[in-house]
DNA sequence: TTGTATCCGGTTGGATACAAAGTTAACAAA
DNA sequence: TTTGTTAACTTTGTATCCAACCGGATACAA
């Protein structure tokens, strides 16, 4: 069994550590600092690095180090909007050609979802796995991808917003209409439910950022 | 004037080299060779390998050494079918958004390829610009940024079709129908004149392709 | 002749050492 | 007290060095 080279866990770690915000934006990552945290060498820890950087994750700032990227209000208008637009593009080529069995675990993991209502975190790892359930479904791998980066930026805008109660509610009866559309195979019944759906996550996260 | 990172005049140089044709895809970039090459050493070279990486320009094979990847067919096939979902998008926001200047730019691009039927190199270029401003317009960095990444991919293809005679008039055409719909400020007809133009490019790349 | 084991060369993976450049802090002067 | 200047320090940028690993070639045995 060979080991993961030292660069990609290097990755992971620091991406562990944003999605858990033991980093917030703002933070400074000196290559050294890092280095000596992960017992590490500075070689794999800058790919890492200059890796999170090509996904807009950190900002590289000469001689000040790498900088976790604070997204301001029009930026995050941005990423949503993108989001929209991936995700409408995913459920339309999902329509397509997703197979009886992926739309199928696409209404198991909603299942799940809904019954998961007192534990937010699990929720929200679910609904992940729904998500990225869609877009495989979609057979476009350029878009997966597209996603994924996408859905690391977000990963800066701190945890997902399932606390409010019956909201879970809604998301689930959102992903019922796009599963719907899947099923009949309407491109664009599917595109414009999770057009609604996201546009309703962007609204409720900006309610969020105003306090 | 601080001179820019080697790290960085290497992706540039890489970069370039792909797009002229001096490597192509299958061929091994070993880093020894390269950074003797641009006469650097291995580390900034590395660096310009890993972002090429990362952009899926290149693929890392363990004690190989990064090789330029091959596009089989179903992922030319997605490669465009993304480049229509970021460009119809793209219309659809600068069918909103965009400022009159920003129009009349687009509009002197479309004219300046006209007059350079004649040399489809020249136009191919104009060309660009014309994409980048209609990027520019829909307002949305991350958009912007995935088409960027896209087009580099692009570049494993080989050059642009506007050999055939006839195409450009095709292409300035569209351009025009699509401008059209940007002044009036209709995203779904800026959105589906976008996809219109694409379409057909995928289908003249198909083309191709075949022979 | 074919299958297998072993060895050697090539190539990347990672660490360290050194150079260059910006940042910050201290100190002096207004 | 504030501002300008300088000098030391911090941090990244790059080069080089060593280690680990894979692949292929070769030799030996069945």
């Amino acid at each position: 069994m060979t080991r993961k080279p030292s660069g990609e866990a290097a990755y992971d770690a620091l991406m562990s550590s944003i999605r858990e915000g033991v980093f917030q934006p703002g933070d400074r990552l000196r290559e050294e600092d890092v280095a000596r945290r992960l017992d590490l060498s500075r070689t794999p820890v800058r790919e890492a690095l200059r890796r999170l950087e090509s996904e807009r994750i950190v900002e590289h700032r000469p001689r000040i180090g790498a900088v976790i990227r604070k997204l301001d209000h029009s930026e995050v208008i941005e990423l949503y909007e993108m989001r929209i637009v991936l995700e409408r593009s995913a459920a339309e080529l999902a329509a397509k050609h997703a197979l009886a069995p992926e739309i199928d675990a696409l209404e198991h993991f909603n299942t799940q979802i809904a019954s998961e209502r007192a534990n937010p975190m699990r929720a929200a790892a679910i609904n992940q796995d729904f998500h990225r359930g869609l877009y495989r479904a979609g057979r476009n791998r350029f878009l997966t991808e597209a996603a994924r980066t996408l859905n690391n930026s977000l990963l800066l805008l701190g945890p997902t917003t399932y606390t409010k109660s019956g909201r879970i509610d809604i998301v689930v009866s959102q992903h019922q209409t796009l599963i719907d559309a899947l099923r009949s195979g309407d491109p664009k019944a599917a595109g414009q439910a999770a057009e609604a759906h996201l546009t309703a996550s962007l609204e409720l996260r900006l309610q969020e950022l105003v306090l």
